[in-house]
DNA sequence: AGGTTCACG
DNA sequence: ACGTACGTGAACCTC
């Protein structure tokens, strides 16, 4: 059976541009809109198996409208130029995927497709129309479908046939043109008639069904709206006409010209490899394709086993980079593969059995030698697998992946290959090709990886001289080496350490909770007069929306919203909102810290091993998995207990934590050098307070709880960068209110607001902004002409020097307090980051140095212009330690 | 695999 | 008119 899809090419691109993120490539094109289109054209061509396509584009600024209404269009913003370069790489893309395009001087698009699709109506071809424009719903019918993207995503799709519309409207297909014709269209500059909009337009269209006969009863239509009608009939006309879509345009096209049969993949491929479609490139299977342009790495791998070891042995300090190659995700399980040497141009591989036997000592020692320097790619990870082989890696002199991120924090893939790419050096594949992933993972056979690792090793060797020269000229040496790489070690060591938890106790917890939820459980049932899974929002908004009638706050992208929000404003229409939200609550302590943390404690030691991420937060802050020990539970009580399960791995040891008062605001005070708020902090304020009397104007036992929440709401807002909608939202306020407070706010704090407006405009001028220790974000969207996504880049502007610094603080603590303890010789082990805390545990003997030692350190890691303070408590569990 | 929700700073 | 508070990770549901 024959299936034609006609694609609405301008107006599936603007969708495109407009719904993704303004990415670009090497040569510095822009890429969004092209990539959206590609991968809805990926989807459209797996999903419909299409024989016949065609791409239809606008062309020609002035079309027959324009003959009827001159004002046609106008007033339309002009098209960004980001948008406007990528026109050439679409028709491109179309023509690389062998689908048919075309454009006629003087109509749109609309008009090639109505007349298209009248044809495939009098041919009963099956006809699918792809575009973002309601308008084209008029040309539905028994053979052609629409296909609307919906809202302002690109891939996610509504197809309308001529029920659906009966169904959303209530109106035939062609009605839609009446509607437009009462409504106008402001993108199109169409007038329509003022004051009607979607809602009453319907409403005249259901009781008199066209534009004419509405027009006809108008003068007998009661008030303001008769009245519109009567005086603007004519432009109700016009609109009618301007949208009605031609279907009569001479086309030479034939259905034969349509016909589909598969993409170029040559072509696709250079395409793809040139806008740098990575991911697509796999998807498609193209990367072999794609390769013959790119140089990739070739160097020689010598499989070197036990008896010929001591071929690389006498070798050793010849040694540019090693590698080891570690499975999994959580490096803790210790799964290595094996390990590879790079040499001027060369490489060895040696298998893990090979390095774990009797002739693999001196290999071993050479790795736990703290004086031969290595070069490495992701040291940490290797540290923490080779220590649970019992390897001790020493002498990190640099790290290939830690360097990576720091030059670029938002890069979420550092893999050598895009590192290697980046340097303009020969590439080489993704672990995933070599590997597989997910379920799919399988070792290939020796001589396949171990000329992979091989060639990793020597990547990591020739990236080290130009990773250091760009560390070196973006002025982050110091903050490479004297923190991050140093860090790195610290933070493998406390990994190792791990953190002791009672199971005893988590278990008996979870005991409690279980029962509890059982009862809620029951309880929601009764309210809801039926069970159904309470954890599935979809389910669980059938029966609060649907079956119980409550009111709809907010929707999501796929349903009704039933967060948190939603059920408290519910709670005063139905008594079992509050249910699910106590039900929530206690699933989630049960699921994700009880159940959650036992599959973690090491049945051997009773301890939990949490994974620091270095390297993933753009902003300079640690991550933890596996599992995540900075979001234990402290706000609430019932949460809050989890922290009872925590306890010193040793008897009678204490749990010591210390916390940073305030950071991000003393570093705001420090970086906007403001007189008011580093006064509040030298004077060692209460700072929400002292905010409250500043912003109200009054004195300090004037102000109540309230203001002091106000006020709390505003330093988070300015620590964000601050909008007047997300603070109102914060404090359920209208915007207007919000907007005073803020403005009431910088009227006080004018330091903060000269250094907000500078740190934007200098973003905008170097494209990054930088903490204190010099870590650089960069901010592409910085410039973008769509404001959301401007204002996305001006607030992160705002906020990352703030949350950066302090993360740069933490980790310079942290390094010194290691360095501290090992030189008194304190038996006390660092644990835990949790952002602005410490945790320690410490013996009895050590309590009363710690309790001096570590707010010192923190206190003094670097001095501001205003004092830091850290404040420190203990006890025998994490709980008692507040 | 992606979306929703919710835990933390 | 637009539609956002900054930074994370895990569990669960749905497709």
């Amino acid at each position: 059976m024959s299936k034609l899809i006609i694609v609405d090419g301008n107006s599936i691109a603007n969708r495109a541009f407009y719904a993704l993120p303004l990415l670009s490539n090497a040569e510095g094109l822009h890429t969004n809109a092209v990539y959206g289109v590609t991968t809805m054209l990926l989807k459209l061509l797996e999903e419909e198996k299409p024989t016949h396509f065609l791409f239809a584009f606008d062309a020609g600024k002035v079309t027959f409208r324009h003959a009827d209404y001159k004002e046609y269009k106008a007033g339309r913003a002009k098209t960004p130029p980001e948008l406007s370069e990528q026109w050439p790489l679409i028709k491109e893309l179309v023509a690389a995927f062998n689908i048919q395009q075309f454009e006629l001087e003087g109509y749109e698009a609309d008009d090639i497709i109505g007349t298209l699709t009248r044809m495939a109506d009098e041919e009963k071809m099956e006809t699918l129309v792809v575009t973002g424009d309601k308008d084209m719903l008029q040309l539905a019918s028994e053979h052609v479908k629409i296909a609307l993207t919906i809202r302002r995503g690109i891939s996610e799709m509504e197809v309308y046939g001529p029920e659906q519309i009966q169904e959303k409207y209530g109106l035939k297909p062609l009605q839609i043109i009446d509607m437009k014709g009462l409504m106008g269209d402001a993108s199109d500059n169409i007038p329509g008639v003022p004051g009607i909009g979607e809602k009453t337009a319907l409403k005249l269209l259901h009781e008199y069904g066209s534009v004419e006969n509405v027009l006809e009863h108008a003068p007998s239509i009661k008030g303001k709206m008769g009245e519109r009608l009567v005086a603007h009939a004519e432009d109700a006309r016009l609109s009618k006409e301007l949208a009605t879509i031609y279907r009569e345009v001479p086309l030479s096209l034939t259905w034969d010209d349509l016909k589909f049969e598969g993409i170029d993949e040559e072509r696709t491929a250079a395409l793809f490899k040139r806008l740098e479609f990575k991911s697509l490139l796999e998807r498609l299977n193209l990367s072999a394709s794609a390769q013959v342009s790119e140089q990739t790495l070739e160097i020689p791998v010598q499989i070197v086993q036990e008896q010929d070891l001591s071929a690389l042995l006498g070798k050793l300090d010849e040694v540019r980079a090693v590698h080891v190659e570690v499975l999994g995700d959580n490096p803790h399980h210790g799964e290595v593969l094996g390990i590879a040497f790079a040499f001027e141009a060369s490489a060895m591989y040696v298998g893990f059995e090979t390095l774990m036997s009797e002739e693999g000592r001196p290999l071993r020692e050479w790795l736990e030698d703290e004086g031969t320097a290595k070069t490495i790619y992701d040291a940490h990870r290797v540290h923490l697998a080779l220590a649970w082989q019992g390897i001790k890696l020493r002498g990190t002199a640099f790290d290939v992946h830690l360097a990576a991120y720091v030059l670029d924090p938002s890069q979420s893939n550092q893999s050598l290959g895009d590192l290697m790419r980046r340097f303009g050096l020969p590439t080489l594949p993704e672990d995933e090709e070599i590997f597989g992933k997910g379920a799919k993972f399988r070792i290939p056979e020796l001589e396949v990886y171990s000329s992979y690792l091989g060639r990793k090793a020597y990547a990591i060797s020739q990236l080290r001289q130009p990773m250091h020269d760009e560390l070196e000229k973006t002025g982050m040496n110091e903050l490479y080496y004297d923190l991050e790489l140093k860090l790195s070690r610290v933070l493998a060591e406390m990994e190792l350490t791990g953190i002791k938890v009672k199971s005893e106790e988590l278990e008996r917890f979870g005991e409690e909770l279980k029962e509890r939820i059982r009862e809620i459980e029951q309880e929601i049932y009764d309210l809801a007069g039926t069970e159904f899974n309470i954890g599935s929002p979809k389910q669980l908004g059938e029966i609060l929306f649907e079956k119980l009638n409550l009111p709809v706050i907010k929707k999501t992208k796929t349903g009704y919203s039933t967060d948190v929000e939603v059920l408290e404003r519910l709670a005063p229409y139905h008594e079992i909102a509050a249910k699910v939200v106590e039900y929530r609550q206690l699933t989630k302590l049960q699921s994700t810290y009880v159940e959650g943390l036992l599959k973690e404690i090491r049945p051997e030691t009773g301890k939990i091993h949490t994974y620091y991420r270095q390297t993933i937060a753009a902003t300079g802050r640690l991550s933890s998995q596996y599992p995540n020990l900075q979001n234990i539970p402290i706000r609430l009580e019932e949460g809050r207990l989890i922290r009872r399960a925590f306890v010193p791995s040793e008897e009678g040891w204490y749990i010591l934590a210390a916390d940073y008062s305030q950071i991000e605001l003393r570093v705001l005070a420090h970086i906007s050098q403001d007189e008011r708020l580093m006064e509040a902090f030298r004077q060692n304020m209460d700072i929400h307070t002292k905010t409250a009397m500043d912003v109200f104007g009054v004195a300090a036992d004037e102000v109540d709880a309230n203001m002091r929440r106000q006020a709390k709401a505003v330093n988070f807002g300015i620590v964000y960068g601050i909008s007047d909608y997300g603070l109102s939202q914060n404090l359920h306020i209208p915007r207007k209110e919000a907007a005073a407070f803020i403005e009431a706010y910088f009227n006080v704090f004018q330091g903060v607001r000269r250094y907000m407006d500078e740190i934007v405009k200098s973003a905008k001028q170097d494209g990054y902004v930088s903490t204190l220790l010099n870590r650089r974000r960069y901010l592409p969207e910085i410039n973008a002409s769509n404001y959301n996504r401007r204002s996305f880049a001006e607030r992160t502007a705002m906020n990352t020097p703030i949350q950066g610094t302090a993360a740069d603080i933490i980790k310079l603590a942290m390094v010194k307090l290691a360095e501290r303890m090992t030189d008194e010789g304190l038996r006390s082990r660092m644990l835990l980051q949790v952002h602005d805390e410490l945790v320690f545990e410490v013996p009895p003997e050590e309590l009363e140095v710690m309790k001096q030692l570590v707010p010192e350190v923190m206190e003094n890691a670097i001095a501001l212009d205003v004092p830091l303070k850290a404040e420190v408590s203990w006890g025998t569990d994490w709980y008692e330690a507040k």
